[in-house]
Order: C-alpha cells, then sequence, then structure tokens
DNA sequence: ATAGGGTTAG
C-alpha cells in the first residue's frame, strides 16, 4: 500500500510528513479520503525526495477545499505549518476561508491573530466570516482594528460589514460605513453601492435606499432586485411592480430570486391581477417552480384571494418544506378555512415534515378565525407534550384572541393571569381586541393602558380604545383619548379600499369624490342602500368615533371608503361578477353587515381582504361567520 | 486567496 511506499522515502522532510499522515490515516479512513490523496499524491510523486520547492501552494489549496470536516482542515494545516507553507499568504488565507466556511470560526481566528502579515483578503475573510454565522459584534470590532491599521478598506470587505448592518438594523453605523464608502471612493462599485442599497431599505430608509439606487451608473439585476425587495418590504409593493417594469425595460433579464421579489410584492399587494402576471411571466420563461418560489407563490395567491390557487400551487410541489407546508396552513386560515387548516396538519407529519413556532402559530390562528375553540385549545394543550414546542407569547396571543372571539373574555384573562411570558404589544392588542367585539370596557382600560405604555406611538392602540369608549357611549373619554393622540402628534391611519377593475385597481378614501365617476357613485350608493334597508340594513352607527348625532353619523358610515368601492365596482362590471377588495385596515361592522346584504341583494360575491384576514361574501352571510 | 439579492405568523 502507498503506507509502505511513503515510509521508504527519506529526508527530513519526508519522514516528517510520513508520520503525519499515518497519524491521519487510522483516523479517518473514509472521511478524509481527499485529505489523505493530497498527501498520497506527495509520496507517490516519482522524484522519490520531495522537497519544500515541489511542495506546490496550489495542491493545499485544492486539499483545503475538499477538506469534509474541520479535523481535515486541522490536518492540512498542521502539515502547512510543518513545511512552512503558511508562510505563503495565499494559503493562510485559504485556510481561514475554509475554516469559516466549516464554522470554525475559532481556529479561523486563531490562525488570523497569528498570521505575521495580513492583507485585506486575511481581513475580508475574517470580517466576511464573522457576518456569515451571526457573530456582529466581532465582524464590526474586527472591520473597526481594519480600518485603524491604516489598511485602505476595499470593495470586498464592505459589502460584509453593510450586511451586518442590515441583519442587525443599525442603520446609524450603516451611515457611518458609506461615508467610508465616500472616502474610500468606491461608491460607484456595484457590489458595494447594492448592499448600500439594500442596507438602506431593510433599515427602513427606503428613500435613502433609492437616492444611492438612482445614482447607480450601473445597475445588474442584484441591484434591482435589492431595490424591488426593499420596497415590497418597506410597504409599497406597487413602487416594486413599478421597478419590476423598469428593469426588464432597461434590457436587465431578471432571474429566479427576482421573480420571488416579485412574487412575495404581489402578496403584500394582494391584485390577483398582478399575481396572474407574474405567473405567467415564470411559466413563459420556464423557471422551475421550486422550493422557495413555490412557497412564495403559494402565499401570493392565498394574499390575493384564491386559496385554490395556492393549493394548486401546493400540489404541484414536489419539494415541500415547513415553511410551505406552514404557508399553506395559514393560507387556510386567512381564508377562515380552519377545518381545511387542520386536516393538513397530519398530512405534514405524515410527509415526515416537524412543525415549528410559526406552524403553531398559523393553526391557532386558523382555528381562531373559524371560531374553532375546543380544536385551537387542544391543539394548544398539545404543543409541549406532542411537538416539544414551549408556548410562546405569539402562541397565547393566538389562544388570547381564539377565546376572545369567541365571547371566553374571562377565560382569555385567566389566561393572562397565568402565562409567564412577557406580554408584549401583540399580545395586549388581543386582549383589548376581545373587549372591543364584545362591548366590554371592564378590563379594556387596563390592557390599553398596558398597551400605550409599551409603545405610545401607535395610533392605532389609541384608536382602539376610543372605538371602546364610543361603544360605550363614553364621549368624553373618548375625546380624552383623541386629544391625548393628537397631543403626542399621532394621527388615524388614514383608511383606504381598493377595488381591482380588471387591469386596474382604483382606491377611495373615506367620503372620497376624486373619482371621475364619482356623481354616479353616489348615487348607485344611494339606491344600493335603499335596498338594502329594505332587506333589513340598519346603519350601526356605534362604529362611527365622533359623538355627533345620528343622522350625520350615518351619513359619514355611508361613505366609508368599503362603501364607495362597491358601488363603483357595481357600476363598473357587469352584473354577477365578482368583486375583489382590499382594505389596509380592518373591516368595520358596519360595512361588514352593509357587504353581507349587499352580496345577498346584488347577487355578487365580493371578496374582501382586510388588515388581518379575508371576507368572503355570498348571498348574505361571510366566510368569517362573523369572528374577525 | 475573497463578494451580493429569495419563502411562513403576529
Amino acid at each position: 500500500m502507498l503506507h509502505f511506499r511513503c515510509s521508504t522515502t527519506f529526508s527530513f522532510l519526508a519522514c516528517r510528513q510520513a508520520e503525519e499522515r499515518c497519524l491521519l490515516s487510522s483516523s479517518f479512513s473514509s472521511c478524509g479520503a481527499a485529505v489523505d490523496s493530497f498527501f498520497a499524491s506527495h509520496f507517490s510523486s516519482p522524484t522519490p525526495t520531495p522537497t519544500p520547492t515541489t511542495l506546490d501552494p496550489r495542491s493545499f489549496v485544492s486539499a483545503l477545499v475538499r477538506c469534509r470536516y474541520v479535523d481535515d482542515i486541522r490536518r492540512v494545516h498542521a502539515f502547512a505549518t510543518t513545511t512552512g507553507m503558511m508562510r505563503n499568504l495565499g494559503v493562510a488565507n485559504k485556510h481561514i476561508y475554509i475554516y469559516a466556511q466549516h464554522f470554525a470560526l475559532a481556529d479561523a481566528y486563531a490562525l488570523f491573530l497569528r498570521m505575521g502579515e495580513r492583507d485585506n483578503v486575511s481581513w475580508s475573510v475574517v470580517i466576511g466570516a464573522f457576518a456569515k454565522v451571526g457573530d456582529y459584534a466581532s465582524c464590526f470590532g474586527t472591520f473597526r482594528d481594519f480600518v485603524r491599521s491604516g489598511s485602505r478598506i476595499d470593495n470586498f470587505t464592505l459589502p460584509f460589514v453593510l450586511r451586518a448592518c442590515r441583519d442587525t438594523m443599525s442603520l446609524r453605523l450603516g451611515v457611518e460605513v458609506h461615508n467610508l464608502v465616500f472616502k474610500a471612493g468606491l461608491h460607484s462599485d456595484l457590489f458595494v453601492s447594492a448592499a448600500l442599497v439594500d442596507m438602506y431599505a431593510r433599515c427602513g430608509d427606503v428613500e435613502n435606499a433609492r437616492k444611492v439606487f438612482d445614482k447607480m451608473v450601473k445597475r445588474d439585476m442584484v441591484s434591482w432586485t435589492v431595490m424591488i425587495s426593499g420596497y415590497a418590504d418597506c410597504g409599497n409593493p406597487e413602487e416594486s411592480l413599478i421597478l419590476f417594469d423598469r428593469m426588464m425595460e432597461e434590457g436587465v433579464a431578471p432571474d429566479k430570486i427576482t421573480t420571488v421579489t416579485v412574487v412575495f410584492a404581489c402578496a403584500k399587494l394582494g391584485v390577483m391581477h398582478n399575481a396572474k402576471m407574474i405567473h405567467d411571466y415564470i411559466s413563459n420563461h420556464k423557471f422551475s417552480v421550486d422550493l422557495i418560489l413555490g412557497t412564495a407563490m403559494i402565499d401570493m395567491y392565498a394574499k390575493c384571494g384564491s386559496v385554490d390557487a395556492a393549493r394548486e400551487i401546493f400540489d404541484g410541489m414536489r419539494d415541500k418544506n415547513v415553511i410551505t407546508w406552514s404557508t399553506m396552513i395559514s393560507a387556510y386560515g386567512i381564508h377562515g378555512c380552519g377545518r381545511e387548516a387542520l386536516e393538513l396538519f397530519p398530512l405534514m407529519l405524515q410527509s415526515g415534515i416537524q412543525p415549528n413556532r410559526i406552524t403553531c402559530v398559523s393553526i391557532l390562528s386558523a382555528c381562531s378565525h373559524a371560531g374553532l375553540v375546543d380544536e385551537g385549545l387542544r391543539f394548544f394543550h398539545s404543543m409541549e407534550k406532542e411537538y416539544f414546542i414551549y408556548p410562546d407569547v405569539k402562541h397565547y396571543t393566538c389562544v388570547v384572541d381564539l377565546l376572545g372571539r369567541a365571547g371566553k373574555l374571562k377565560e382569555a384573562l385567566e389566561l393572562s393571569e397565568k402565562m409567564t411570558a412577557e406580554k408584549d404589544e401583540g399580545f395586549w392588542g388581543a386582549l383589548l381586541g376581545a373587549c372591543r367585539i364584545h362591548g366590554t370596557t371592564h378590563f379594556a382600560e387596563r390592557a390599553a393602558k398596558s398597551l400605550l405604555e409599551l409603545n405610545p406611538r401607535i395610533p392605532s392602540y389609541y384608536v382602539l380604545l376610543s372605538n371602546i369608549y364610543a361603544n360605550a357611549g363614553r364621549w368624553d373619554d373618548v375625546a380624552k383619548v383623541r386629544e391625548l393622540m393628537a397631543s403626542k402628534g399621532l394621527r388615524k391611519t388614514p383608511g383606504w379600499t381598493l377595488i381591482e377593475i380588471g387591469k386596474k385597481t382604483h382606491r377611495f378614501r373615506v367620503g372620497d369624490k376624486s373619482n371621475p365617476l364619482s356623481k354616479e357613485i353616489y348615487k348607485t350608493l344611494k339606491v344600493l342602500i335603499e335596498k338594502l334597508e329594505l332587506a333589513g340594513y340598519v346603519p350601526d352607527t356605534n362604529f362611527v368615533l365622533h359623538d355627533i348625532d345620528e343622522e350625520l353619523k350615518a351619513g359619514i358610515l355611508s361613505t366609508h371608503s368599503e362603501k364607495l368601492a362597491i358601488a363603483y365596482g357595481i357600476i363598473a362590471t357587469p352584473g354577477g361578477t365578482t368583486l375583489r377588495i382590499s382594505k389596509n385596515l380592518r373591516v368595520c361592522g358596519d360595512c361588514h353587515n352593509f357587504t353581507k346584504l349587499a352580496s345577498a341583494v346584488t347577487q355578487r360575491e365580493i371578496i374582501v381582504r382586510d388588515a388581518n384576514r379575508f371576507h368572503h361574501f355570498r348571498e348574505g352571510t361571510c366566510s368569517c361567520g362573523d369572528y374577525w
């Protein structure tokens, strides 16, 4: 065997190598095959006495690349040290890089510290490695050392640091790095500027992301993708779609990742027409619908109103992971199909996928939306025993929601007392919402106080409390809350409703008169309300905030953006056409009642996506079963 | 010898 031939070779160096190799071969017969062959190539070489000059740095590099375990790297490392090969910067840097790739950061960093001489690659690789494994403190610390060492920062290091800023949401640090980018004159580098755009967008500063993006002299696919994804992330998915069009106009071909971000934007926007467009694009360009793209498409179709189209994608996917299953479960959930969501769960287990925390949230939330109280509670209590998932505040929030919607306020409060997890805004919000649905002011104030203490800058918390007071007819308190809100310079999020008509969408606000067909819309609405009143519709003025007389209140109600959109839909589409509507806030009780009756009187299906879920109105009923 | 963008809830 090779082993023997090796030991018969001589010279000091060869003996050391042989020793080394004997050690190795015993311990990693299979896993270290690559390293073995590296050593073997030296010992079986025709030259009987290998000298350091015949040990090519390239053979070390290729051995490193083929290492499968950290121990393999350590052995090559030891050999390189013995042979003096570590003095070669290329070889040393490659060691750091490969250690880092195997997540052996301690080894990588120790080596880096021991190096007598370092160049930019050494620094870059270490900084990049820290960013990759999420050790941001070390990443920033090492970058600082790098800057202080007086080295010239380069276009390789900066994207790593910017990525760390993005992942830690450190806008301030990101801006500092941006200054360094200018000083180094690297702002026109493609990688650096794309990383800047990504950093700004993910830190919530789309304006500056866009500024950097607009200044770029050249934009490649990735630059476009980060900008598109940035807008979708920041709640402006319309701009994402506009940029997607522009990207193609400018002759930059989107790849699969770009389409995933566009699919994500369509999911955010919720317009079915756009969903179909991007689906066509994907089909026409023969992008395979893989795990991530498929999952994103399920979510998109669900959030654009079609749980059936979502299911079709789901059924067509060969590979599914826990995210895919969770997405489909939550797709059923937001459409009020709790039973279907629950049926999917055992199928997931059968296919060998274990649920995670989010899957559990999706199940609980599906039960809540469908009013499946017993099923939801049973699942909640089984989480820990069956799936080893200890319920956190998100799960408790779902259960409070579940109990609250079902009128079991007492149980919800008991649960809240028992819970040890720290209560967050979402939790208090659910509790407050439960009080709101059942017109209970008893506990609402306590919950609202906690909520406002946690974050006094969220307008919707004031609105929720003010609604509770309004419901109880406590107009003085309504006024107080509104004053408090105004004194902090906060304003209620203006409500709007979108309606899809063919390939276009139209936006309405309360009392909106900007539509060219405005007159006709109001006339139609008036006639419709009269018809509905004959069918038993009584405006529910409890949903109006202001303390004004009943007649005026009804007047404001009748121009809620949702009603205007429905009236417009009736005018703009042939009878029987399904109306697709999307709202930024939750649907108000009066509009809900109105839409139910309108679906019966006009014989149309009306699909409304609100901030929380979908409502399918048909023949006078809603899929939410009046739980929402 | 080194580099970027993508999927689930609330």
